[in-house]
DNA sequence: TTGTAAGCGTTATCAA
DNA sequence: TTGATAACGCTTACAA
């Protein structure tokens, strides 16, 4: 493997003029710099960038923290930083934690080897202690609704979210509303349960704990959700569901079901999918690659910022 | 930030001693290492993975290259990918090309610059002579129905899958069947357009180019499906469809419109995924994840293996 | 405009 | 069992 002292013997200059020309810097004569290019094309010399990184102590690398990529949600935030990623000559790697704490551990070992360097955490399974203590290595940047002086953050408000679209199912006459979310553990789904409860406090509406099922992950859970509330003596009259992949399965059980929609049951879905627009479900738009992007900023810029972005409802035919 | 110097002159031992402690290697007195690892915790030292990568040549990175990630088929590839890789030590680079070749260059420069120690093409833009101009820097393996000496693959038969499917259709009575696929360019697609036309020769069929439909990557393409099939003069009278979210989006659509399935239109889609389960969609089962494991093995692995995964049909309700 | 030489933080070789 | 010291391949003061 040529390196940059055998180009230098070849062109019969020294290393730094080499190194001159390799990264484009002035006060190199042309007949010198012909000679280096010449001898780089030559020997089809290329640079060991692990050699550069030691040297400046960065790695253009950027690591993002999520559960799995097939998920529609961090698909698409994923999707939109890796288009900022491309722009500003970052690659991404990539760490799909299973919400096991531990693979959160492995990256932000990363960043204290100075193998990546900033870390996009889309779902955070660890202590914000422990986020803390490793802030000193590289910027991270969170994709949660904390405020804390130290983190940048790009968030839905999804207590005001969850709060809104319960209004709205109550203005159209819901009473009996139900939800199911991914895990109850997340952050998201306390500010939802805390907004749960608050609108029941407001409208004075009796609390019942079946109405919220957890564990709502993927499409086929759609189908549990059904069975759940086939068992229930006084289902809810509406449902608002995780997202929009497992709203499509819930419409399409109930199709199988012979529920009919929206007057036996109700269903608002989250994220605004394809696959809302085309069975016509009623949901809620969240902007997951402009949310991506904007993490993506967060982690290389300077100064720390705190964004919320907006969502809007859209409604169909499923309420 | 401290260094493996710093700790030696702590310990009062040399460097040298210092690494073996660190790597665990034989040769240091109980005393020494003992030294050594309290000047660790006194310092919080951490290793600088830089200069190991520096000094080793090798990084433990592995690089994806896929054309995006929200895609299900790629979803689980990755899924398989990362699984497997976590179990090895290694962690992933993430490609999303898009499909543009500049991004798949991207990632063949990252191989010979020794960034990544090998790479995962999980969809190819690039020339094979390419390819094989960077097997010098490391291993590259591939998922596609292709046989080099040099390169690894894991790879479906797309030729006789999909032959197989048109003869079952066939026996169902199906004589008119058209099918879509991604991107016509792609070289399974390829494969599948050979055993298309085989497939109409072998029954004397005629042969109407409007029952090819590509660029149909996303459900919502599905829509754009049924549009040109009611344009057509002599429509299908089955589909084999890209891929089982797309056939959801199909039948969905076809629900809309009022054409019976299997009646009017029958539907095969492609990977067994959940959705269609729940849709009671007839597919042909792809073993995704196992195809990642597969070809991360093939990339860390010493020799070169062509491996063909086997798929079967899962006969349900739209054929 | 050019080059020498000192880092960057490890690992590995070899002699003691 | 230990420790100098030379790689690894690049960047960057600093001097000329």
């Amino acid at each position: 493997m040529t390196n940059i002292k055998d180009l230098a013997k070849m062109a019969g200059v020294s290393v730094t003029t080499v190194s001159r020309v390799l990264n484009e810097h002035p006060y190199v004569s042309e007949k010198k710099r012909m000679a280096v290019l010449e001898a780089i094309k030559a020997t089809n010399y290329h640079k060991n960038i692990n050699a550069v990184h030691l040297s400046k102590g960065n790695t253009l690398l950027m690591g993002v923290v999520l559960p799995f990529t097939g998920h529609p949600y961090f698909a698409s935030l994923l999707k939109g930083i890796a288009r900022i990623a491309l722009e500003h000559d970052y690659k991404l790697v990539l760490f799909q934690t299973d919400y096991l704490e531990s693979r959160e551990l492995d990256a932000l070992l990363m960043l204290k080897e100075k193998q990546i360097d900033s870390l996009i955490i889309c779902s955070r399974a660890c202590s914000l202690a422990t986020i803390e203590e490793h802030l000193h290595y590289g910027s991270i940047v969170l994709c949660e609704n904390i405020k804390r002086e130290q983190i940048s953050t790009t968030f839905v408000n999804h207590y005001s979210v969850f709060f809104e679209a319960l209004e709205y199912l109550y203005q159209k006459g819901h009473q009996k509303i139900g939800y199911c979310i991914g895990r109850r553990s997340g952050s998201s789904s306390k500010k939802r349960e805390q907004a749960y409860k608050d609108f029941l406090v407001k409208y004075d509406l009796h609390f019942r704990p079946e109405y919220i099922m957890d564990n709502c992950l993927y499409v086929e859970d759609a189908e549990k959700i059904i069975k759940e509330l086939k068992t229930m003596e006084v289902p809810p009259t509406a449902l608002l569901v995780t997202n929009d992949q497992i709203a499509a399965g819930v419409v399409t059980c109930c199709h199988n079901e012979g529920i009919a929609i929206p007057d036996e049951l109700a269903i608002i879905g989250f994220d605004n999918q394809p696959i809302a627009k085309m069975m016509n479900i009623t949901t809620i738009d969240i902007p997951h690659e402009q949310m991506g992007e904007n993490l993506f900023l967060q982690a290389v810029g300077e100064e720390i910022s705190h964004t919320e972005v907006k969502v809007k409802l859209i409604e169909r035919g499923t309420v």
